[in-house]
DNA sequence: ACCCAGGGTCATA
DNA sequence: TATGACCATGGG
């Protein structure tokens, strides 16, 4: 069996048992971008306080951001944590999102130009830059987190250590999905890891346990 | 009290 | 190249 198969198999499994997620939970794609920064090394639900507490401020646009006194904006984000380097790079990202235009000229960008242009902003990396192609401006991109490694790599799929970029040129080229299916898998990873495949602990009644390969893996 | 979260950078070996 | 320390708040 080819290996795309499996990984449409482990999708289909996924959205069986947790229902498609509808992410990016933002009204819009700037707010996207701040809330992929802010999810950074944190839970969701701490970001997602942070981001509220910018809209409270009416602070949640490029302007805004660009016009406040970073401590002020440190200030403001605090419950996301590290907040005084997620400030600084919520700057950095402000900046770059001015100077590109705002949406639509970015929306413009080539993929390729969009990744150098994210990938230079101090503070964003492979992830956070694929996390805001995918779920801020719809391209066609695998985002490749912890979780995808954990799950994939105890179902037997993949060694799990590879580097970012590797991996993620990997996923693309064997999972034949389009964007909507590589934004509604990434997020059901996601929502499967908070449970499963856990760093240290393990489960027994995991819904892929099935599709290991080999017997080597468990949950 | 301990582990961990929708990461990334930098110093060190 | 590859670990480890660091950033920091909050939930389970």
């Amino acid at each position: 069996m080819p290996a795309g198969a499996t990984y449409n198999r482990i999708y289909a499994r996924l959205l069986k048992r947790y229902g498609a997620q509808d992410w990016w939970p933002a009204d819009d794609p700037f707010e996207v971008a701040v809330g992929a920064v802010l999810t950074q090394g944190t839970a969701w639900l701490n970001a997602a306080r942070a981001v509220e507490a910018l809209k409270q401020s009416k602070a949640l646009n490029p302007r805004s951001i660009a016009a406040m006194p970073e401590s002020s904006l440190a200030a403001t984000i605090r419950p996301a944590g590290f907040h005084n380097v997620k400030a600084g790079r919520l700057k950095g990202l402000t900046g770059w999102w001015l100077a590109s235009g705002g949406r639509r000229g970015i929306q413009g960008m080539t993929s390729e130009c969009l990744r150098d242009g994210l990938l230079g902003i101090r503070g964003i990396g492979g992830e956070t830059a694929d996390a805001i192609m995918l779920y801020a401006f719809e391209r066609r991109v695998f985002v490749v987190d912890a979780y995808a490694r954990r799950v994939f790599s105890r179902i037997g799929l993949i060694d799990g250590d590879e580097k970012y970029e590797s991996l993620r040129l990997s996923l693309e080229r064997t999972f034949n999905g389009a964007a909507a299916a590589c934004n509604e898998y990434h997020a059901l990873i996601v929502e499967h890891g908070k449970t499963h495949c856990r760093p240290q602990p393990r489960c027994n009644d995991c819904c892929l346990a099935d599709v290991c390969v080999g017997s080597r893996v468990r949950c």
